[in-house]
DNA sequence: TCGCCGATCGGCT
DNA sequence: GCCGATCGGCGAA
């Protein structure tokens, strides 16, 4: 069954609430007429241009533009010259905000996911931001600036996740001297095998306590 | 299981 | 030129 689309208020909100609140929801992608879903157990928040991390902090340019735009759009950019990055725009437009999907538990397509991915693990199919893009797809010629609201590239409504079985984190990958390092802006489903940086994670966890 | 390293290229200084 | 919101293979422990 086809689930319901968050709409574009859903993301004209504070970023952090948006991240927080699409773990549980649903994933979809439809390239080549075949459907992959997964359900969303990692993000991450970019709250703007005051966070050094946010590709935003050098202001607006060719590549940020897609920052600025409205609310619910994809903003699909590619790094270290070989994986492809999915993020959702929050906020009004103007606001150059995001957040980035970092990792998913397949749900549909998983034989089209493997055989994208080509890994000996299925824990490897979605398990991280550039995984995920080739499991599912998405790269930027596809669909930087589409909407996640409708289209063959949505976010839907899954079943929610409850505090309890949410832990926050600081944000993976950001480099030591970045001011915003420390920033507690990912979100985890806390039990997911399908989360990404699996043992830094358990590490971060356990000095939290 | 951990840590290191190379791949590969567009954007920015 | 430099470096990155990453990943997978490799060798060591």
């Amino acid at each position: 069954m086809r689930p319901r689309a968050f709409g574009a208020e859903f993301y004209d909100r504070d970023t952090e609430h948006v991240a927080r609140e699409l773990l549980g929801g649903v994933l979809e992608c439809t390239v080549d007429g075949v459907t992959c879903r997964g359900r969303i157990v990692e993000t991450e928040a970019y709250v703007g241009e005051h966070d050094a991390a946010c590709h935003a902090s050098v202001g607006r340019t060719a590549r940020t533009a897609g920052l600025f735009g409205p609310p619910g759009s994809a903003y699909v950019y590619l790094i270290y010259g070989m994986y492809w990055c999915a993020n959702v725009v929050t906020r009004a437009e103007g606001l150059a905000s995001a957040v980035l999907l970092r990792a998913v538990e397949p749900l549909d397509g998983v034989d089209v996911m493997r055989r994208r991915r080509g890994v000996r693990r299925d824990l490897d199919l979605t398990s991280g931001p550039g995984k995920l893009c080739d499991a599912f797809a998405i790269t930027g010629p596809r669909f930087h600036g589409a909407s996640f609201t409708r289209g063959a590239l949505r976010l839907c409504e899954g079943t929610p996740v409850p505090d309890a079985a949410v832990a926050v984190t600081p944000r993976v990958g950001i480099n030591a001297k970045n001011s915003a390092v420390d920033w507690p802006l990912r979100w985890i489903v806390r039990d997911s095998p399908w989360v990404s940086a699996r043992s830094d994670t358990r590490r971060w966890l356990n000095a939290a306590r």
